[in-house]
DNA sequence: CGATTTATAGACTGTTTGATAAAATAATAC
DNA sequence: GTATTATTTTATCAAACAGTCTATAAATCG
């Protein structure tokens, strides 16, 4: 028993699109009036659903954990050989930083600005880069466990400096970075761990 | 024969305390009159002297780059052995990233933001990650040279691997890693190209 | 139908923004 | 001292900003 006049948007479909222009510009180049165009929505039901910008912004870092990140952690603890799964979240990594809008990373895009002094938004990042590196350190004693990976590595350093070598990779890859040298960074990332032919990450 | 009044700051003084502004508020959440504070000149003064903010930040961003990176390449480009200024570059970085401010680097502060669109912004950047790129491949084939590095590494891929990890360490110390992590990450890398003794980086 | 509830549409508010103009001031040259 | 030149000070501008208010439209319920 539904009252009133119905909301013509899909809020989840909203949120997506606000998320796509904050990852694409970021929180403070991100005016209410972009977010209302690209959300296809007027000001008033942005202001009803999402309250302002900034906890529009923070549903948007949310969502971006549960659908890319989520993606990823997915990917790493997948059923299989867990060298190939890390593989595949290497590839993941090469997809992003090579697509065609460079928009990188929400997460790694927001470290860099003054919104980091909202202790809100700095939980968020800390919480994220902490559950990717938790994945693929499980996944790197994994391997190391079946074999694949000398179980010699230190899997908590390494997973840590793979997550800071992706983190800035997203950002140079942002700022144009050619194809070969994302390339090279990764397959030297992956040959830290294993010794598998490289260029396993151009695009397919 | 100097005419008329003479200004009463000094032009690089100014620079460097805009510089600083920009680096630890970023682009867009640095307003003139923080800088007007910050460098302690009045409005007029600002803009006769700088033209406007956006010309006021590249000039910044070329002193950061003749500074704070002068200082990174000269360190690897110093006498010696070049394993030895490759250990004092990594040194240079922890402290960056331990210090107590935790500003990150301007470029890889720069890196995810809007201005990102704007080519003169763009170049530089690149131009600085190259610079390093260079100078630390430099160093590294040189170590090979002098049988402190494996010369079966590819210097190139491996300069370039760190150039990245380095940019994303400055970020996510910015966002708040502890050192204990930030410490795994350099040390990580360090073992990267040589076995010697690691936690070389711990603030002296 | 009429009352009620919710959504939309657009005008509007009070700040803050980057930037400019004009007046007032201070220092040198002659 | 006066003219000249540059700097500071103060006032001001239009545009953009996040957010609010009011009126209207569309649906459900009795």
């Amino acid at each position: 028993m539904k009252r009133g006049r119905p909301k013509k948007f899909d809020d989840t479909e909203a949120l997506e699109r606000a998320m796509g222009v904050f990852w694409r510009k970021g929180y403070d180049a991100t005016s209410v009036d972009d977010l209302m165009e690209a959300m296809e929505i007027p000001r008033q039901s942005l202001y009803r659903t999402f309250t302002d910008k900034r906890t529009l912004f923070l549903r948007a870092l949310d969502h971006y954990d549960e659908i890319a990140l989520g993606l990823v952690v997915a990917t790493l603890n997948a059923e299989g050989r867990a060298i190939d799964n890390i593989q595949a979240a290497f590839k993941l990594w090469n997809n992003a930083v090579s697509s065609r809008d460079r928009a990188g990373c929400l997460f790694a895009n927001t470290y860099a600005q003054f919104l980091l002094e909202d202790q809100d938004v700095r939980e968020r990042l800390m919480k994220s880069q902490k559950r990717i590196g938790t994945a693929l350190e499980k996944a790197l004693r994994l391997a190391q466990q079946q074999g694949d990976v000398d179980p010699a590595l230190d899997a908590k350093a390494i997973s840590r400096t793979i997550g800071a070598a992706v983190n800035g990779l997203l950002g140079l890859a942002r700022a144009g970075l050619p194809a070969a040298h994302t390339n090279d960074i990764l397959d030297t990332l992956f040959a830290l761990i294993t010794n598998r032919a490289s260029s396993k990450f151009a695009d397919s």
